[in-house]
DNA sequence: ACATACGGGACGCCCCGTTTAT
DNA sequence: ATAAACGGGGCGTCCCGTATGT
């Protein structure tokens, strides 16, 4: 009985993950439904059955994408709860990981590039994405005492995007990649904010 | 006056206007080659004499925004001679074009997005591109006195293009666009440079 | 009761029979894949599935032809089991079909007239075409007992063909078209093949 | 001065030539202009300006061939007058041309062939090619006081056009070519002729 | 659920016959 | 006479989404 629900949510899953890998390695249009279909081993109808198009599907993605995107900073920051120093750990986070190995820029960054209507799916959960960081940079702005709180999230949000497309720019073997100069870079930002009078 | 009915404009510069504005509307893979001969009344093999494949012609396209950006860069802080004023000037410039209602992002960005591997034509040249900038970036910080301009200019580089990226993601229409914040965080940071040490 | 209308005749036939008349009536050069695809109601990638090049449903086409005609020619001589007079009915039953309204000639010869190249599979198939009708004609003349059963083959083949080319040149509608002359040739052709020695 | 009339002439012909040789040996729409031009060393202007449209170049190049017919065939039968011999000596030069090397068979009826509607250049030269042979060898058999001369002739344009097509179909280097009956087919078919009553 | 096929459409590259500019 | 341009078409490939047949 139980594999009757339980079973196609695996299938959902591997979908998903399949196809995130490809599109992000590959791109969006890059990447075709046969291809997803191939990797992932399952049924085209299987997958039409979970994502009614193409469409859908890269807005799952871009949707799971955000959701394991939390989950890594918050484990990458964890422990550290003053709020100034959290925001540096954050771009100390997101520097590392920028340069290292197997990234190769920002997913919502790349969604948005290739589906530039508002209104797709993937351009949404994007756009979204990119408010929510802001929303968290603020929060722990305002946290910190910081003056002009909302100021200083969308500088610090303008930092972190130059850090994604610096990685997609430059990739991981750059030898000196813009990237590693985020933490510096928000530090002198958020001093300018505490001395801000 | 004879020109002005019977000598078109040469066609290959016809074609590269036409594919460079419709790439930058809708991308590149959304762009079809028929798309491109349609609207730049030109024939298709007009076009593949000049281009031999889409993908130089991408390059060409993205070659031509290159220079085009130069050319609008200097005029837009053309007379701003004083090195650290000039800086500042350009993230003016920046921020206004990145919020102005026919800006819709970073074409070197896209093609970097759209064509992952490092040596696709465009992709090359977006690359270059960048590195123009953080030269340039790096030569007015050097001439400024400002401490460490090889890392300044990194960090301003992260800042241009997030400002490109806020654009892309929130449109001109937005409210209160992060891209409205870029010269106030290069001034920032060039203010902690100055005062390093 | 559902074949009639939810199974729709294979899509290879409906190709074939598509493609079949359309180069019989304008010539294979002169008809293209694309009005092959639009005129049987056919994906282009269905085609291509059946049929890997052009040339290869060229091919398939004539070969079809090919069998057509034997089946059509054995239906019009049925019943006449005596070799001489099969022999001559046959030229009627071709001086027949060459002056009715919807013949427009030999598609073998027209196949070898547009491929002059032997390795083309039309040309091919064509070739073999000819050689069974001469085989047919030797194998009758051989059992009706005619001399030199060989060389009346090889004569009566001449006939034929200059048969379709009066039909192919002068169409249906000539008041007097050397087709009609068949009959009486081929008889005058067996006649004296008869009383040679 | 001379040349500025007779050099266009020179052209002229040079195009016919190269053209028709070309045609011959690939097929009317297998030969693209372009082709005609690089090989006969004319500027493409000129070409048109002789020739309306690759069509009249057809046409032309048909009419020539038919004049060359005409010229090789009375060549070929030259000194023998006696009509029933010339008749004779007709298909004995046509089965020795056919079954020469350098036959690929006959352009009028391929043209016919690669140009069904009647009312095409090529094709129009082609009918009245055959009707002047049929109408040659009507006369030839009435003076030649045979009987139903006109029944004859057809027969016999039935029996040369075989011999063509057999030269098409065989090639040159075929062992036992159906063409060379031709001589001993056309003796029975003016035998028969002769003695009918 | 897998595999295969299908319809429809777009695309990339190429060639053709023809005209215009140089 | 060279060379480019032009509209139109051709071939072969790919993709998306649906529909069968096991």
């Amino acid at each position: 009985v139980a594999e009757h629900f339980s079973i196609p949510r695996a299938a959902r899953d591997r979908i998903l993950e399949t196809a995130g890998a490809l599109f992000y390695q590959h791109g969006f249009h890059a990447v075709g439904i046969d291809t997803i279909v191939a990797a992932s081993g399952v049924a085209k109808m299987t997958l039409y059955r979970h994502f009614p198009s193409k469409d859908d599907l890269i807005g799952a993605c871009v949707e799971r994408a955000h959701q394991e995107f939390w989950a890594w900073l918050n484990r990458a920051v964890e422990g550290v709860e003053e709020p100034r120093r959290r925001l540096l750990a954050i771009f100390e986070a997101v520097a590392a990981l920028a340069t290292s190995s197997h990234c190769l820029g920002c997913t919502f960054q790349a969604v948005a590039v290739e589906f530039p209507e508002p209104e797709h799916p993937g351009h949404r959960v994007a756009v979204a994405h990119k408010q929510a960081i802001v929303d968290e940079l603020r929060t722990l702005a305002a946290a910190a005492g910081l003056q002009a709180p909302d100021a200083l999230a969308q500088q610090l949000l303008l930092l972190m995007d130059g850090v994604w497309v610096a990685a997609r720019m430059f990739g991981p073997h750059h030898p000196a990649s813009p990237a590693r100069q985020a933490p510096r870079a928000a530090e002198a930002l958020i001093a300018a904010a505490a001395t801000a009078g």
